[in-house]
DNA sequence: AGTTGAGTTCTACAAAACGTAGAAGATCTG
DNA sequence: CAGATCTTCTACGTTTTGTAGAACTCAACT
């Protein structure tokens, strides 16, 4: 249960965004104005989704424990669970986790990231 | 387009086990005995596939380009386009590349590998 | 060359995941 | 308490995956 739709993404998108915790309504209205942007790309139109549809999406996000909410207040608040970095750096360990060889997929892993960022990861790993 | 179901992956397993192409049927006699292991962790069991079914899940494996097939002889033979290790290292190209923070994501990544993966990785690095 | 048998493709259907939302129930505000 | 707002329940259409029968193809055998 680790892939997100493509509906589910483009909420997590906007959680991941903004700081603060966000209200369905919010959201829905966020969802609305994704960028007409300039170059093409597809980018997906400003359609007004319904607010339950929102609900809906978050609720299955917060069973996949990606999103939590409080309760307290009224309208709900939404927030992201943890940050999209720290998300995708769980998830980079969830594919290598399932290989047999880690260190080889490593290998290759490293063999393609650009120089700038072997150079981060040189930084890292030295202070240790 | 980047996720397997559970028999798609059972027989990407299989693929990537044996260094051979192997036929349809191959495949499907391999599945049913599929370790009734010992330690729990569901396992599923040794289930006879109808043969067109593993076949069917070939077709879509070699859709996705995951596998390819030789279409010369007759039991067509099947193999993995790439190896697992390849594969995985590059699903986790594509998890990172949806990140706008590249570097944050792998400055996580790299806070949770173990030691000796470390030391993999200093060497991978080093050498430039 | 016609029959046979293994192999492949076509077509189909059920289950799960996801997109989408109406209807009904709960809650706050005035 | 009435009305507006919000959430939960329920539902249906689409896509993906598991599963396989029916029909078609092709090489070998007689």
């Amino acid at each position: 249960m680790a892939s997100l739709g493509e509906l589910e993404r483009a909420v997590m998108d906007l959680l991941w965004a903004g700081q603060e915790a966000a209200t369905a309504n919010t959201l829905r209205d966020r969802l609305a104005q994704t960028s007409a942007g300039q170059d093409g790309a597809a980018g997906h139109e400003g359609k007004e989704l319904a607010v339950t549809t929102v609900l809906t999406v978050l609720s299955r996000l917060e069973k996949k424990g990606l999103v939590e909410r409080e309760r307290g207040t009224r309208p709900h608040r939404y927030q992201a669970v943890s940050s999209r970095e720290d998300h995708t750096a769980e998830l980079m360990h969830e594919v290598l986790g399932s290989a047999p060889d880690r260190e080889a997929v490593l290998a290759r892993f490293i063999g393609s990231v650009s120089e700038g960022e072997a150079e981060t990861l040189r930084k890292l790993l030295g202070h240790l």
